[in-house]
DNA sequence: TAAAACACTTTGTAGCGCAAAGTTAATTTT
DNA sequence: AAAATTAACTTTGCGCTACAAAGTGTTTTA
């Protein structure tokens, strides 16, 4: 059978997958925009984003005064995240797999 | 993007969605059956087990005196358990495509 | 220069996953 | 045949975490 240890515990989280799903396709994304995007509260982002930021599967970048006045912190995701997302993906596949053809 | 919200959280989370994984294949299957072939301690596993019953997505059937001396609790998949795994899978599938070809 | 709007942060709580200890019943041992 | 052991669940309790409501500091608008 599959080996559902492997599955990553920081990815596999609702929030947190979507996040991760977000910024493979395109990084980096302002805070707001995650926020507007996964209909996520404030709150709520900013934890998964820290956890993801622990675990170094996200950077994070504060735009400085030079940049724009407001401020606006950025999130894109780092080769380490990218290579724990594909192994997470190889799993979903091997799920998906495994019931259409058992 | 994909609706992350239809995500069904009953089956998202690691261990039922290794028990659904597993009921899929073949139904009906006993307690002791499920739990070392997951490797789920006693009280973890009748606990997913209690929630995916409660949710009618698993029915439980307990073995009388008849069928055999010790008692023996077998859990198989209902329709509507195969329904809401079906539509979990595809949304699955949606992330798999989605990162691979955004 | 108030006050309203942004852009995050902190804080508090409710709920859940997990394993250790408990319960009941059936074998096996003495 | 009584006691001990094994089997098959169940209950209980703790620790962690997801989530939103309230808070903080800055910037723009009236």
């Amino acid at each position: 059978m599959i080996d559902f240890t492997q599955l990553d515990p920081v990815i596999h989280e609702k929030a947190r997958l979507s996040i991760m799903t977000l910024l493979t396709t395109r990084s980096p994304r302002a805070f707001q925009d995650i926020k507007s995007e996964l209909k996520l509260s404030d709150g709520n982002l900013i934890t998964h984003l820290r956890t993801l930021t622990r675990e170094k599967y996200v950077h994070e970048t504060k735009a400085t005064a030079a940049d724009s006045a407001r401020q606006c912190t950025s999130y894109e995701i780092t080769a380490s995240g990218q290579n724990a997302f594909q192994t997470y993906l190889k799993i979903l596949e091997a799920i998906v797999r495994h019931t259409k053809y058992p």
